[in-house]
Parts: C-alpha cells; structure tokens; sequence
DNA sequence: TGACTTGATCGACATGTATCGATATATGCT
DNA sequence: AGCATATATCGATACATGTCGATCAAGTCA
C-alpha cells in the first residue's frame, strides 16, 4: 500500500558519493601518503601531529632562524634572545621539534644545537604539493 | 675598583649569535615568506594559522577526499558519511578550511560543493620545501 | 670547591578548539 | 501548504597546549 518506508529520499540516495577511507596502508611513519588518496584516521593523527609541530608562531620563527643562519645550526639560547620568550618556553617548543623529527640535537658540552632534517621537511612539502596531474598551479 | 658589573658573562658573550627578528616584511596575507628568512611575530602567526588549518586529521582526511574523488569537487553531505563525524562537526571544518583559502565553496541549490584551491596549497608547500641552495635533500 | 651558566623538567594557569546535541534557515518534493 | 533534506549556527563541554615561574641537573671557569 504505502511505499513510504522505501522512498523515503528522493534527493539524497542518487548523489552521494560512498566513498569509503577503508584503504590508506599508511606504513608506520615512513613518508606520509600525499592527499592524493583517502586517508585513514591513524595516518590523518600522524599526519596532523607532523603539522602541528610548526603550526605555532614561536616554532615556525625557530626554523626560520635556523635555516637563515650562516651554519644552519643555533644554540638553544640563541632563541630564547631573539623570540622573546622565557627558556623553558623555548625549551618546549624545542622538544616538541626534535621529537617530531624537523630538528637535530647536537649536544656540545653545556650547550645545545639545533639543525632542520631537511629531509622530514621535505616529506611535509610533499604531503602538501600539487598533484602529479594539475601542473598549471602558479601559473 | 671592583669589575664585576661589567665582565659578567664569561662565556655567553662571544658566542651569542646575535639574530633579529626585525626584518621579515611580510605583506598582508599573499605568498607568506619561506623559512630562508627571520620571521617576524606577525608574520609567523599568519602562517601558523594556515597550517593549523590542515593540522588536524578530520580535516587533512577532507581534503584528502576531494583530491581522491574524480571530480574534484565533494558535497558536504559526503564528508558526513565518510569520515564519521556529526553534521555540525564536518560543518565547522569545511569552514576553517574554506576561510583559510585552502578550499573554495560552491553553492548549487541546498547542497554546497568544495573543491581545493591549488594555488594555496602551494603556498603552504612553498614555505616548507627545501631551500634552493641545498638539493641534496632526499639523496 | 664555589659561583655562574645552560638547558630540561615540573606544576599551574589561561586559552583555544574539536566535538556534540539542539535549533534555525533555506531549499526541494508532493 | 506541508514535510523532508542540507547546512549553518549556537551553547556546552572536554581536552590539548602555549606560556610562565620555580626548580633541578649538569657543565665551565676562577
């Protein structure tokens, strides 16, 4: 009689896109898949955890500072002079760095030296660059 | 007499680095500056709140989804299905996304459509990729 | 040894935000 | 008109974290 409980959406069933994000084998934390395929929630966490780290204003300026210098490496208390933020502050933002793999801690005695794994930075640029297919970005 | 209020710091001094953090003048909002240069406060706040944008896994799995998908375009509605997020949730990201520039919001009757601006996200890769003058990275 | 410096850790606090349910608004279908 | 659907907004809540002062551990120099 009734057809109500099988028609109940005319508009929605026929455009939905059923994507599944059941895929994405990230491997463990080696080179994170690009946005180029569905991603699963673990790898998402990796991921944002990897772009969290320089997604603050102090931890963005220490890189700067460092990739600007002569030797492309800074002593901690270097940071603490120029950002204006307290030694334990740039301690922290130091740590969350150097355990997130952009930076390398070289012990020398009572100090610390700071350099960028270029190549942990260039795995983010990768996440973040164009596709393959679209070269007409910039143009 | 006594000298102790001038040669305090016996070994701080000569090694300090001296950096300022005065430069960097960064415009308003376009092509932020690389990391090949100090950052100004302003200027790295700016940029932090770009990756904060896709510094959180709902949000890198949306714009994973769209690049994967074959238009390139998703509906909100879709997001919903897939990711496992309630509809207000998906709603807020889609916004800080879209008013971050990373995404570009398409209205086609009751369903909004978003596709990813590539020149923005360029942006984003351009800060993080390796400086020109090491290309060994990744050898 | 003792005074000083560097750097890490701890505890506390304030702020930001991801998430949800409830609700509002607009659009499409009957 | 009346109902269903798609999104956005609001308010509340829980959790993460940036920041600081105080303290601790370790190295350096006189």
């Amino acid at each position: 009689m009734n057809r109500l409980m099988v028609e109940r959406e005319p508009m929605a069933e026929q455009h939905r896109t059923k994507l599944a994000v059941q895929s994405a084998g990230t491997g463990p934390t080696c080179c994170p898949a690009g946005l180029d395929q569905p991603m699963s929630r673990a790898a998402a966490t990796d991921l944002a955890r990897l772009f969290k780290a320089i997604a603050v204003p102090a931890r963005l300026q220490i890189l700067a500072l460092i990739r600007s210098s002569d030797t492309g490496e800074l002593c901690a208390c270097d940071f603490t002079d120029s950002l204006g933020l307290s030694q334990p502050t740039i301690s922290h933002h130091l740590k969350v760095l150097t355990d997130s793999g952009l930076l390398v801690r070289r012990q020398h005695g009572t100090w610390a030296h700071f350099s960028i794994d270029s190549r942990r930075l260039a795995e983010l640029a990768a996440v973040v660059s164009p596709a393959r297919d679209s070269a007409e970005v910039l143009g």
